[in-house]
RNA sequence: CGGGGUGUAGCGCAGUUGGCAGCGCACCGCGUUUGGGACGCGGGGGUCGGCGGUUCAAGUCCGCCCACCCCGACCA
């Protein structure tokens, strides 16, 4: 429960991010540096993007599986790219039952390598092909700053492996997935992103090539809000998956692998919250409706309370919560529900009970504008065209705000001055010495390439060069 | 690992020249309140980050250590 002002967001845009998820009640400190705890609302949150996503992979003909946290370090190093990406970030056990252990276990920053060596275990002939698996895990990577959500030591994800006969195949996984996490942010999250290819000095440790859907937050900086990746045959060489083909012949396999993290629910945070507090997308809001019972006195409250509890049974197919705690006022549940993001709450009094009406008043809407009556008849319908309408609303501002902050640049002073205020869009001739330097001179960074190109060619925005591809330079979280 | 900062009740903080450890919020009880953050009265809650030193006496002075935060380096 909270009690003061939040930092506007204005002011100081991390301290605003710090509080309202700790007034919010989302997340806390773990005792540990780095770590945190999900609580019961933030976690709530992430059950509904597991549901979300999990129904769209398992559409798709995915499987859930669990693969084991330790890993053997040898694992990790077979792969010479990812080892070298992954190591300075790893956990490492030495010590199990009190006995110095023969080989190092490391704690899994993500499991390619474990699955890898499973796969070359199961997969035998093209007939066992594609194998099609997702996990549903927590993993550790020991990051030297970490943020609640955005970054922290343990962290909690999916990370779907697949694997492939040819290299076409496993392209097409790689875009499926990129555009079913595009498809989950615009119709279950309500955050615009731009899905796209990664510059090779952003790309996963060990891929070919790795994709992602960026997204901006509210402070005009980029966030990366779910990646897929086409491993090539590199996992496959380095674990041995190999398949018979029609022919009789060995063949390696092609691999894959995607995730999404609690991250996201970072940019859910930073992409519709505002000064009062949270904004939860509708269809991921862990409370959809929120009733706040009006009355003086046991009189009305006997009056009040039976309306409510018929409302509550009209709306059972939403997340509804009824506030029925007497020891605070009316005013005080507005601003504490509020804080926490309900995209809808609905006020029943007197007056409503004898009008036949309730009181409406939507979360992306402050104020008197967003209030409406709304009849007692058919309340469900109407709810739950107030709940599509506040999604709407909500893609609608949060694209229109990334869209007037990107700048299209052709020189490098406007790239320069462009990634201070926003995005900057430019022609980039792909050379990562470019790419260098921007982020030498500005701290920004390539954030895709973006899928959707424009016609013809250009110069590159830093070098002069020719240049056929143009790409987001953005600060990053 | 470098630079800076902070450690006193759950949170935010005050604590003078060394002299009984406090305030606001939160929490508990009772009563009055309740359509935009109510109020009164009464309560509970402390290893003052840790260890050592100086002193009749240390939250306060000295030394060492630890933790956390910010900036930098680093970063699927």
């Amino acid at each position: 429960m909270s009690n003061e002002k939040l930092t506007p967001r204005s002011e100081n845009y991390s301290e605003w991010y710090n509080q309202v998820i700790q007034r919010a009640e989302m997340a806390d400190y773990a005792p540990v540096r780095g770590c945190m705890v999900v609580r019961p609302y933030g976690w709530a949150l992430w059950e509904n993007i597991q549901h979300a996503l999990d129904g769209m992979f398992k559409e798709t003909g995915h499987v859930n599986a669990a693969f084991p946290l330790f890993i053997p370090m040898s694992f990790l190093e077979k792969e010479k790219e990812h080892v070298e990406g992954f190591s300075p970030e790893l956990a490492v056990v030495t010590i199990g039952g009190g006995e110095k252990l023969e080989e190092p276990l490391v704690v899994r920053p993500t499991s390619e390598t474990i699955i890898g060596y499973m796969y070359s275990k199961w997969i035998k002939s093209y007939r066992d092909l594609p194998l099609l698996i997702n996990q549903w895990g927590n993993v550790v990577r020991w990051e030297m700053r970490t943020r609640l959500f955005l970054r922290t030591l343990e962290f909690y994800w999916q990370e779907g492996h697949t694997a492939h006969v040819s290299e076409q195949e496993a392209i097409e996984e790689t875009l499926r997935m990129l555009e079913i996490y595009t498809r989950f942010a615009t119709d279950y999250a309500a955050v615009p992103v731009i899905p796209g290819r990664k510059s090779s000095s952003e790309k996963f440790a060990g891929a070919i090539n790795s994709y992602s859907i960026e997204a901006m937050m509210g402070d005009t900086k980029a966030l990366q809000a779910g990646t897929s990746h086409m491993l090539g045959q590199n996992f496959a060489k380095a674990f041995d998956i190999q398949y018979l083909d029609p022919n009789n012949e060995l063949q390696y396999c092609w691999t894959t692998s995607w995730g999404v993290s609690t991250r996201f629910i970072g940019a859910i945070i930073m992409t519709h919250g505002d000064d009062q507090g949270l904004i939860m997308p509708p269809k991921l809001a862990p409370i959809q409706v929120v009733i706040v019972p009006i009355y003086k006195n046991d009189e009305e409250r006997a009056r009040v309370m039976p309306v409510v509890e018929n409302i509550r049974a009209e709306l059972a197919s939403l997340r509804v919560k009824v506030d029925d705690r007497s020891e605070v006022t009316p005013g005080f549940k507005f601003n504490d529900w509020e804080m926490r993001g309900v995209p809808l709450r609905l006020e029943i009094g007197p007056k409503d009970v004898e009008k036949g009406s309730v009181m409406a008043a939507r979360r992306d809407i402050p104020g008197r504008e967003g209030k409406s009556f709304l009849p007692q008849n058919d309340i469900l319908h109407a709810v739950d065209e107030l709940l599509a309408q506040i999604h709407d609303a909500l893609f609608e501002r949060a694209k229109t705000f990334r869209d007037s902050h990107i700048q299209e640049v052709n020189s490098y002073e406007d790239l320069v001055s462009a990634v201070e205020k926003g995005w900057a869009y430019a022609w980039w001739c792909g050379n990562g010495e470019c790419e260098a330097r921007v982020k030498e001179d500005t701290k920004a960074t390539t954030r895709c390439i973006p899928m959707d190109q424009p016609e013809g060619s250009g110069e590159c925005v830093v070098c002069g060069k020719p240049a056929h591809e143009k790409v987001y330079f953005a600060r990053a979280y």
